[in-house]
DNA sequence: TTACGTATGTAATAGTATAACATTAGAGGT
DNA sequence: ACCTCTAATGTTATACTATTACATACGTAA
């Protein structure tokens, strides 16, 4: 098994533990907090936290993964590379969290930023929600 | 000095201990961090993090101040009531807050909203910007 | 008064993230 | 192949952020 050497492009450049967060990330496809991503990938020759924090800032650097700031976790990138411009639904009740489509949100906030002035870099909305089954319930 | 009795009407209800924090909060302007305010306010009387932590989180749910989520920091809120809704640009470079004012920002997010169907119970937005002073330099 | 909800005080502990430093791996040029 | 530079790693320790648990006091309303 040579070591770092993917058949998978898009993930080509990335090194071993950069890798196996990822990949863990996106099996996933919830938010994850780095403590869990270091108990989850002990198996796997991860063994202190530097290097779950080391890999999820490269990755977040990349715009693969995304840090949702208000649940101190990291959740797979839904979108192709956002980079730097993020926006989240999170349900107020079980913390489900979903990514809203650049497409479908970069006009509107382009207006809004716009309209308001905004010198803007970069954009990070949370939006809070009862999802659907937390609603029934 | 009659010790939980203010004339300002704002502040009537609270307590002490929220009462302090809040006015350093005001007087201070920027966001600040719990441990920051407890070592602030240790002279008056405050010894511990949860006296701090416990005064923060009623002043939020009062929504007198606001938890700058991407900082780990708590900001004296700029409107009257946002209660829920925030909206802040944060500067990149050397962490400046400025809230946005509601009313410049209800129309344009109410339009986001709605054209995404979010179903919304409340909304924090950060934006990312390069301060004026931080440009020059 | 009694009862209830809210706030306090205090100590311990859990959870999140970075500093510092020595070492190694990989990419690119010669 | 060899050198060189940069980025990533491994490891230990430590800093920073936040909550649990429990005993006690306070304010208000029946
Ligand atoms: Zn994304
Ligand atoms: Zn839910
Ligand atoms: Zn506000
Ligand atoms: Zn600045």
């Amino acid at each position: 098994m040579s070591s770092n050497h993917t058949h998978n492009k898009k993930n080509q450049t990335l090194t071993k533990n950069q890798r196996i967060v990822l990949n863990l990330l996106q099996d996933s496809g919830e938010p994850l907090k780095a403590y869990f991503i270091l108990d989850s990938l002990k198996k796997e020759g991860l063994s202190s936290p530097l290097q779950v924090y080391r890999a999820l800032d490269k990755l977040v650097e990349l715009g693969k993964i995304h840090k949702v700031e208000s649940l101190n976790s990291f959740i797979i990138c839904n979108n192709s590379n956002c980079a730097s411009n993020t926006a989240f639904t999170i349900c107020e009740r079980c913390g489900k969290v979903k990514e809203i489509k650049n497409n479908n949100l970069t006009e509107g906030v382009n207006e809004l930023v716009r309209e308001n002035k905004l010198n803007i870099t970069r954009y990070n909305l949370e939006f809070y929600v009862v999802c659907k089954s937390c609603k029934i319930n």
